[in-house]
DNA sequence: GATGAATGAGTTTTCATTCAT
DNA sequence: GATGAATGAAAACTCATTCAT
């Protein structure tokens, strides 16, 4: 009983810390970095802004977080997806899925991860902008590594570099996961994760043509 | 000379606007729309204060016009990239120098570019947004067609919807011009577009493998 | 048992008010009212911030117990110091020793005092002033009638009046304790309380030079 | 005619500045420089408060400015005033009067300057201390001169370390302004410079009493 | 017509004080 | 009775925009 009056303050903290953080995701992914207050969040998140002071130093310090924690989840899923199953094409469908339930799940996120990744954010931060692309430039070696061990095993033919096949292929994905992101319904992103596959995988270049590339 | 008067005026106008606009790109490319004061243009573009205001509405009004014209140029080049050739393989070779080249030449452009396209600027405007998409998304529907008579040409197999991948191409692209941007010594952007190409028309799968997909 | 229990809870509460003062003196004393905050002194008491508004209602109410505290303190050393010996010049001489071995040994009380007698506290609060400016202004009375007394006892010259000597005399002692306090090096109270008394007891005029004055 | 154009803009320019800082050296005089407020200063002025940090940087930056032009109008007076004369007794009664008017029409200057040579402002900025306190130590041993060359040319009889001297003299006079300023009625500042002068140069000590001293 | 001084709403952040546990 | 989390008023400062010259 006594044992657990601690724990209790903790998961309190750490409950409002989330609420915070939530309603600070999703201002940040709806109006960007600088038409939000901390005022805003405040407010959306039912505290007063004294006590977001007592848990974010600043306003950077609660975006970093923010950033950071998502950018966390995202790849650490992402991750896990190329690592389970055996096969590599397997791997490849399987990343393709992870990413587009993860997208479905948090739409927000997203927008900042995009913003992030893609430099938008303008430095916002110094620190930051650097430790997220770390992590996602460590990603991509890690997808460019399924893409070499495939070649190796004679399950790809090498076409190119490993790392522009995984960038190739992270790029695709996004594409499709915007075109849903603007168009839900007339772009949804497939079910089926050979239909983005198989961009990549089979030649489009029809043999019966003659034609020789290179 | 009474009738050249006015043109010169007008011709006068148009140069002082493109200075103003010059020196709000290179600032707006390089600190972000938030992070760059109307003085700070201003002064970059050695007008006053009052004379900005007289061209543009606001900061707003400002920025759009600004990466409207942008884009419009953009566009306009990959557009031809498209249509000169007669063959569609030459078309998407086209494109993919192009698009090399005009980055190559437009870094501050880009760096706009990428943050209005990619939703990263957060909507800034409400408007804006919708005018470049859908020039956005007109480019890419031609860039469909590229592929959708290419198909029809039997130039192509048809592997999945032409939409889809222009849409995949158009990424890749991106993604290449994206390393290069960020460590230009690195990852160059390939000299030889089939470099890029290659990662769609030739099949990765291993036929030898005998793996069928879908 | 019980009548031990009450004065025991007494002298429990004088020690933790005491420790309280203690940190805020500190405080203060190097940082100046408006530089210290609550927390900072419950910190430095080790307290929490509840336990300091037990005892003190506001931060203004502190600072008053504060100073007046201290200046009783300083006040009584003072007073005594020109009570004890008989002969006027020996109350002059250890008033000014007194006042030496105080600051010495306060050096943060006398920053405070001095913030609050020399006006510079800007009436931080309306009240203290006046309690204080009427204690200071008492002493400087029981100084006045040693001139007074020492006058009448044809110890001293009837040069001016009693109250403008005990004025005259304060300030000085004040002037060589700020010398010190700036650069206790350089400029060491002296040991000798004659060396601040020569200043007023001997003429400067040179009576060779045959000068009058008045 | 065009020649008077551009000083009137300057002269503009430099009354508001005075304006400015005549709002603040009341309010800090009064209040204190951490009870004021910027919107305050710039309410009182009758500016916008972005109109004052056109002016002033920050609120350091005014204060700073505002202290030491006080400090340099005040030193610059008593300066003149132990110059001019020949005779030394005659700048030291000088340099009474001189003080006792800069103070009568200067209140407000007075109380901030007090604030700042006393330290009592608990170094509210680091730099503006020192630069204060080096001009006042400057005026200090000015003073000291005064005292030393009248040693030399045996007006004065040598009593003590002529910075003491000049130490003591000068916080005599300020004791005497601040008695006038808590209470100008009963404690008018003399009139006559002998009044304070006397205290130091007439010794105390009843010749016929046969003490000795040291 | 151009200028840039003046404006003030809006932002981030601090800290004295309260009150539920 | 002690605690310290929560509060929110108030402060410093910025910058888009206006308008008199």
């Amino acid at each position: 009983m006594k044992n657990k009056k601690l724990p209790r303050r903790e998961r309190e903290k750490l409950r409002q810390r989330q609420e915070m953080l939530a309603a600070a995701l999703e201002l940040f992914s709806e109006k960007g970095y600088h038409n939000v207050s901390m005022h805003e969040i405040a407010e959306k998140a039912e505290f007063a802004i004294g006590t977001l002071y007592k848990f974010f130093k600043n306003k950077e310090e609660l975006y970093k977080n923010l950033v950071l924690e998502q950018s966390d989840r995202f790849h650490e899923t992402l991750t896990k997806a190329i690592k389970e199953p055996d096969d590599e094409i397997e791997k490849l469908r399987n990343y393709i899925r992870a990413k587009g339930e993860i997208f479905r799940d948090n739409v927000s996120m997203i927008r900042l991860y995009f913003a992030e990744t893609r430099g938008a954010s303008f430095n916002i931060m110094a620190g930051l902008d650097s430790e997220i692309r770390e992590q996602y430039g460590g990603f991509l070696q890690n997808l460019a590594t399924v893409f070499e061990t495939g070649i190796k095993r004679k399950r790809f033919k090498k076409i190119t570099d490993p790392y522009h096949l995984a960038v190739a292929l992270d790029s695709i994905t996004n594409a499709f996961l915007f075109l849903w992101l603007e168009a839900p319904e007339s772009h949804p992103y497939p079910e089926n994760p050979d239909h983005i596959l198989d961009i990549m995988l089979k030649g489009l270049i029809d043999s019966h043509s003659g034609d020789e590339l290179c």
